[in-house]
DNA sequence: CGAATTTGACCAGCGC
DNA sequence: GCGCTGGTCAAATTCG
């Protein structure tokens, strides 16, 4: 298992990155949608809120595949990345997909699983569930392969919303938690609805992050050391130091686990 | 007591 | 066709 650390043919073969990204087809239809859309935060996200503390920059809109291929700004130390899949007109709705199971067991035979939009965070954090904004249930945990950490499963508590998430650890760097969020937000963020939050700093904060989506720390968590990595190609070492940290490159040069995200061909790039 | 989590079982997709 | 793996369900358990 050892001599796979660094193989780039195994990263790229082991790791669901297309199924995550989808960067890999479908010509144009690249990212129809931009960042906020695509987590359903249109409603509730100002571009002020971009500015907390540098650690959330704005979201990067990748209109082309050629995007990746751009050097990314110098604030960029956390972008979000989308599949391409976002045009999965009718989504088969979860509460009749429950409907039909709740009779026995003869589940999931009349549909087929059909793959949302998805983004995909990395966040360096001691936490393993980062606050996003919304609140979530878990739903389910299964181990891994080629991983000694498991996956967690957690589905947004809001009734009418079926966003879903996935979390799980680098096994090649523990201290980073790998969030994918699937599909998109239909309601504001309830931690956003919350008229004081006490800083407003703090209140700024995850509120740009639930607009995001992106993972957050709560507040009584700030001081854990964390910092979101972006699972795209704009993550180059270029990309990290201006605030410090080297965290995204040292797991990139590192560890595989960027590399698993990032396409092979990308980072031929380098 | 209701909500959230845990966890074993089940199912579908995919590769061989 | 079979086995492996990821994803989900749902009963049991824990928590607030």
């Amino acid at each position: 298992m050892e001599d796979v650390l660094g193989n780039s043919s195994f990263l790229a073969n082991s790791f669901p990155l297309q199924s995550i990204f989808d960067f890999s087809s479908e010509g144009d239809k690249y990212f129809p949608l931009g960042f906020m859309e695509l987590m359903g935060s249109h409603d509730f996200a100002s571009p002020p809120l971009f500015d907390i503390s540098q650690q959330v920059p704005p979201p990067f809109k990748i209109e082309s595949p050629d995007a990746f291929n751009l050097p990314a700004t110098p604030n960029s130390s956390s972008v979000s990345s989308a599949s391409s899949e976002a045009v999965n007109d009718e989504p088969v709705k979860v509460d009749d997909q429950q409907k039909t199971k709740k009779q026995l067991k003869p589940k999931k035979t009349n549909q087929k699983r059909q793959r949302e939009p998805r983004f995909a965070f990395m966040t360096k954090s001691e936490v393993d569930h980062l606050e996003d904004g919304y609140r979530w249930r878990k739903y389910g945990q299964k181990a891994v392969k080629n991983s000694t950490f498991p996956r967690s499963y957690y589905r947004c508590t809001s009734t009418s919303c079926n966003v879903k998430k996935r979390v799980e650890r680098s096994f090649t760097d523990p201290s980073i938690v790998v969030t994918t969020y699937e599909d998109q937000h239909n309601h504001p963020s309830p931690l956003m609805s919350r008229p004081s939050l006490g800083d407003s700093h703090l209140n700024s904060g995850i509120s740009a992050g639930a607009a995001f989506g992106m993972p957050m720390q709560r507040a009584q968590s700030h001081f854990y050391h964390h910092q979101q990595l972006p699972l795209s190609s704009t993550l180059s070492p270029l990309n990290f130091g201006h605030n410090g940290s080297i965290v995204g490159q040292s797991s990139f040069k590192d560890h595989g686990l960027l590399q698993d995200i990032i396409p092979s061909h990308m980072l031929k790039d380098e």
